[in-house]
DNA sequence: GAGCACTGC
């Protein structure tokens, strides 16, 4: 390419994976699991098989080698806390650090202690293999917490594979840019220009940016170039969109793809050869403070941008385009960046940890330690939803019963909370819709369309309300996709809402919840919402004309999000799920709540005077 | 009247 780029040589680091377009839509751990099963000559689901969420294809007889996700394995420690059947555990992709991933390593580590015949494998990226291999370094002795100096082990074996990628030739920008969408538009015709055939991959942190690169790539007539198809990817866009991007590429077109981060390591594009990397990505941090927590644009790491430039170099060599300085790679950017663990709200890992029986929580041995104030927030939320008590133990029968759902305990108190007010079936329904992204079939060009239909679900009491409306409507269509595309609700997205109804409903009445229908009361539905999210009540500011709440714990200002059916409603008193932040904070899925029902549900952490500053 | 990175149980 011409001037303005620095060159450099890596090789691309990436794990074997699936060519054709229809095993794209299975996930790695099948995938992997059918490879390994075919290889040996023996039938899927019997000695090779494989466990994730909604899918168990094992065979508790005949199984030797087992395939499945992190959280599946967390979800079988509840009940076997040393894994005791199994002789090997391989931990793949640990240089992801995902919550789930960093809470697995922590629990292995303890695990051997007690288990030294177990074998360990952990596979990772070269550039945390070291800090992986120093997290399980069992020459440096420490001291138990008994006093005891525990013994020698055996470390595990730390795997750290580079992958059958082809070589990806660097660029660096000379200066920094300012904008780096700009900079990514000319970019992609720089090398439409210039370069040979192959498809083009640009990583951009949202929608936002991606619709303002694809409009300059389409639209602009002074930028617009013959024999571009530019696609837009990122895990909002309907399925049928979302499709698009793995179609060929006919014979003299270039293919632009211009992604989230979900091109990085969730879905695979073949055929890519250039990677434009914008050196951002949209990152969630969590501040214990306000206990909010917020998105933002944020630099990604060297590791990510390694993982980033690997994805031009599947199927010959490629070029990875960086739109920051070769300088700023090598002395600004942080290795690994900050895990998942140090920017989340720590709730859900707390509970799970007191599940397994952990019951010194701050002196856990984490691959990253959280920060001292997220986990006394996280016990404090625990205590005050009567899921731990005094000694920061599950409470039985409550903790052990949330701890037993697999939703953020919140919700999970919810659903509780619903066995009493005789509701559960609504609950369950609300809670796997809050669960999944979105009902609503998102179109930014039918926008009226789609807030039209809202109205026809629309619920006085609120978004939650409004949930259950639009489900009973799609019970009572006998679950028809054409009744969904007519009320501009996604299809998908419902089906997979029955789909966790299911599980949980299951699960509701192993641990002893009896599922119940309200037949439309929904005073009692609002209760058991408010018996979940009571931290998150607000009250409407009296001298307020634009909508201003605050929240009542921590007097946060706060709005209603204008894709709320409360929107522009502002009744007095409500509950959030949860926050967006922009240049103000907004609460997503609003219900309308009696205050009393506060005092009623969570009298330790409300005062009474709170609630009414100026009584009679 | 505005805007939702990504997994996962």
């Amino acid at each position: 390419m011409g001037g303005g780029w620095t060159g450099d040589s890596v090789h691309a680091t990436e794990a074997v994976s699936c060519a054709d377009s229809m095993k794209l839509m299975l996930s790695g751990i099948q995938t992997a699991a059918s490879r390994v099963a075919e290889e040996m000559g023996v039938k899927l689901s019997e000695e090779v098989g494989y466990t994730i969420r909604f899918e168990d294809i094992t065979n508790s007889e005949l199984t030797r080698i087992k395939f499945l996700t992190d959280g599946v394995l967390l979800r079988e420690m509840m009940d076997d806390p040393l894994l005791s059947k199994y002789s090997v555990i391989m931990v793949d992709e640990a240089h992801e650090r995902s919550l789930s991933t960093d809470i697995l390593l922590g629990l292995l580590k303890k695990i051997q202690r007690r288990r030294p015949e177990l074998r360990l494998i952990i596979s990772s990226a070269t550039i945390e293999a070291k800090s992986m291999a120093s997290f399980f370094d069992t020459s440096r002795r420490r001291l138990g917490r008994d006093g005891e100096e525990n013994g020698p082990r055996k470390n595990p074996a730390i795997l750290s594979v580079e992958g059958r990628g082809f070589n990806v030739q660097i660029f660096y920008v000379e200066e920094p840019v300012s904008d780096y969408i700009r900079a990514a538009v000319s970019t992609v015709n720089a090398i439409h220009d210039e370069e040979p055939m192959g498809d083009i991959l640009v990583f951009l942190t949202g929608q936002d940016d991606i619709d303002a690169a694809i409009q300059l790539l389409t639209e602009d007539p002074h930028s617009r170039k013959q024999g571009l198809i530019v696609l837009p990817l990122y895990s909002g866009l309907p399925r049928g969109d979302q499709d698009l991007v793995f179609s060929p590429t006919p014979r003299g077109k270039r293919k632009v793809v211009i992604s989230t981060n979900i091109a990085e390591t969730s879905l695979t594009l073949e055929g890519v050869v250039y990677v434009v990397d914008s050196g951002f990505s949209k990152q969630r941090f969590y501040n214990p403070i306000t206990d909010i927590e917020n998105l933002v644009v944020a630099p990604i790491s060297k590791a990510s941008a390694r993982q980033r430039a690997g994805r031009a170099g599947r199927v010959r060599p490629g070029k990875c385009y960086r739109l920051y300085t070769e300088e700023y790679f090598i002395n600004e950017m942080s290795a690994d960046g900050i895990s998942e663990m140090q920017r989340s709200n720590l709730v859900p890992c707390v509970i799970q940890l007191k599940a397994l029986g952990i019951d010194n929580i701050l002196g856990f041995d984490w691959p990253a330690s959280p920060s001292p104030e997220a986990l006394i927030r996280a016990l404090e939320v625990l205590y005050s939803l009567g899921i731990l008590d005094d000694d920061a133990k599950l409470t039985s029968p409550a903790g052990f019963q949330v701890a037993e759902i697999p939703l953020d305990p919140l919700v999970s108190k919810m659903i509780l909370a619903s066995n009493d007010y005789g509701c559960s079936e609504e609950a369950i329904t609300i809670a796997a819709v809050l669960s999944i992204q979105s009902i609503w079939f998102s179109d930014r060009g039918a926008q009226k369309e789609l807030d039209e239909a809202k109205l026809r679900f629309a619920a006085a009491e609120g978004d939650h309300v409004t949930f259950l409306n639009v489900y009973k409507g799609f019970i009572q269509s006998g679950k028809s996709s054409n009744w969904c595309h007519k009320n501009h609700i996604n299809y998908h997205s419902m089906r997979k809402v029955d789909e966790i109804r299911q599980q949980l409903r299951r699960i509701a009445q192993r641990i002893g919840i009896a599922l119940k229908s309200c037949e439309g009361d929904m005073q009692v539905v609002r209760k058991a919402v408010t018996a979940g999210f009571f931290a998150n009540a607000c009250r409407l500011e009296s001298f307020s004309h634009n909508g201003l709440y605050k929240t009542v714990r921590g007097s946060q200002e706060v709005y209603i999000h204008p894709s709320s059916v409360l929107f522009r409603v502002n009744p007095k008193w409500v509950i959030f799920h949860s926050i967006v932040s922009t240049d103000r904070q907004y609460m997503r899925n609003v219900i309308a709540i009696d205050p009393s029902w506060l005092t009623d549900v969570a009298p330790q952490f409300y005062q009474h005077q709170q609630l009414n500053p100026r009584p009679h």
